[in-house]
DNA sequence: GCCATAAATTTGGTATACCATTAGGGGCCT
DNA sequence: AGGCCCCTAATGGTATACCAAATTTATGGC
């Protein structure tokens, strides 16, 4: 048992996704394709503003259009998608004042994280969020961006989940994930990696003094260069390639 | 008037009247599912913990499994239900863990949401505050409680509005519908008004001074004290009821 | 009489077929 | 010649049918 055996309807499917021999959960579809969908936006593959037709899509995935359907639905209500109601779903693309209120959010997110971390943390979670803080500097001197963004990434997961607070977790990354892509691609082009090191050293510094206000007003004013960043680059990509957008 | 409480009690009416005639706009059938399981979770009509039968529900709301199941999938990911993968879907039922971490990011929200309206609020905004209140004091002095209640929740939510930024407005939102159902209850058998009442002088008063780290501060505790009245509530619930729980 | 195992029923998961609405194109009328 | 309207194709919305897994129940063995 165990292999999803939706074979009737699409006879040769190579479906390397669950482990046939493992006794372990199966996984629903749904969430499956979700997931599937999530990292296809947020790495681009599904590009801002596209229309997306769910029969071509579902074919793509391999999938009915139902499971498809539920996922678009998940999706739009994580705001990573929008509905039109019989357009169909468009891939979300933020504009200027949507990015500023979200990081607006999600800093005021992660300085209450940070306050409470400061207090609950326990050592071996300031130990690992250092560990994190060396293998950032370790991208940095090797200038790889990406392991750079993405060891960036994680300590602010890092220390927003050790606020052992689950929702304030989940709600972070649920925003996080709306941003994903425009700071990822901030990260890429932007020049100046200093500032956001030299304040995640203080960041790191405050937590381990376990100083509650300053790690919160840091990661407030953290983000806050974060939205430098992002509209200095929107700046120059409108002036530059100006995108594709529609127009009254 | 404008803007009376009643709008705020839930999220926003569907439309399960069938325009007469008019070809204008039909609004999506998923939608409509998923406000008015909204509306019957909020309402307690769902009770928490609640199994739910698609097959049964579906025929109670004279829909089909499909659209019923996309509603579910938006609900798991809003946090009103969970989904099982094979077991179906429960109405969540938040243990006292999570109603205190939700209250904890509903805080924080609520800070981060009035210091911003602080500076940023029109005096128009204010002034329909200053209304809202008035009228709580009206429903206070009737001790209409229900009135009351939405009422209170009016007047945060326009305080959550006036901070201009919908990003923060919708996520407090959602928070603020996980813990609906609790708050509610809360509200209709505690004794202590007067502490709340008190409480929201003094946030009108930042208000009206656009004091921000007065405002966010006193948001912050506020809720403090819910979660004291929440708590206390569970506790004599468990004291006497003893609710209807699985038994190994 | 009790426990274990297997069958049946129930329930959720998935796929497909069908219907309604909307966008696009071409022809007709002004 | 240009704009309005109708017709057609495509796409999203809804319903139904089928399958697999899980729970419950019945039955047989200890």
């Amino acid at each position: 048992m165990t292999t999803t055996a939706q074979n009737r309807a699409t006879p040769d499917t190579p479906e390397p996704k669950d482990d046939p021999g493992q006794r372990a959960a199966p996984p629903p579809l749904t969430q499956q394709v979700a997931t599937k969908l999530r990292d296809l936006i947020v790495q681009d593959k599904l590009k801002a503003g596209e229309r997306i037709r769910e029969r071509d899509l579902a074919e793509r995935l391999a999938v009915s259009r139902t499971p498809l359907r539920e996922a678009l639905k998940m999706l739009a209500t994580e705001g990573l998608i929008e509905l039109s109601p019989h357009r169909g779903a468009v891939v979300a693309d933020p504009d200027l004042k949507e990015i500023r209120d979200l990081l607006e959010l999600l800093g005021g997110i992660e300085a209450l994280a940070g306050e409470l971390a400061a207090t609950r943390a326990s050592d071996e979670e300031i130990s690992e969020i250092r560990a994190l803080h060396y293998e950032m500097l370790a991208a940095y001197a090797r200038k790889d961006r990406l392991e750079y963004f993405k060891v960036n990434q994680a300590i602010h997961a890092a220390i927003v989940a050790a606020c052992g607070n689950p929702a304030i977790a989940d709600a972070h990354r649920r925003i996080n994930a709306r941003l994903y892509r425009v700071r990822y691609r901030s990260n890429l082009r932007n020049e100046s990696w200093h500032t956001a090191l030299d304040e995640h050293g203080e960041i790191l510094e405050a937590l381990e003094a376990r100083n509650s206000q300053k790690l919160s007003s840091i990661l407030r004013s953290h983000l806050g260069s974060t939205w430098g960043k992002v509209s200095d680059l929107a700046e120059s990509e409108t002036d530059s390639e100006t995108e594709l957008e529609e127009h009254p």
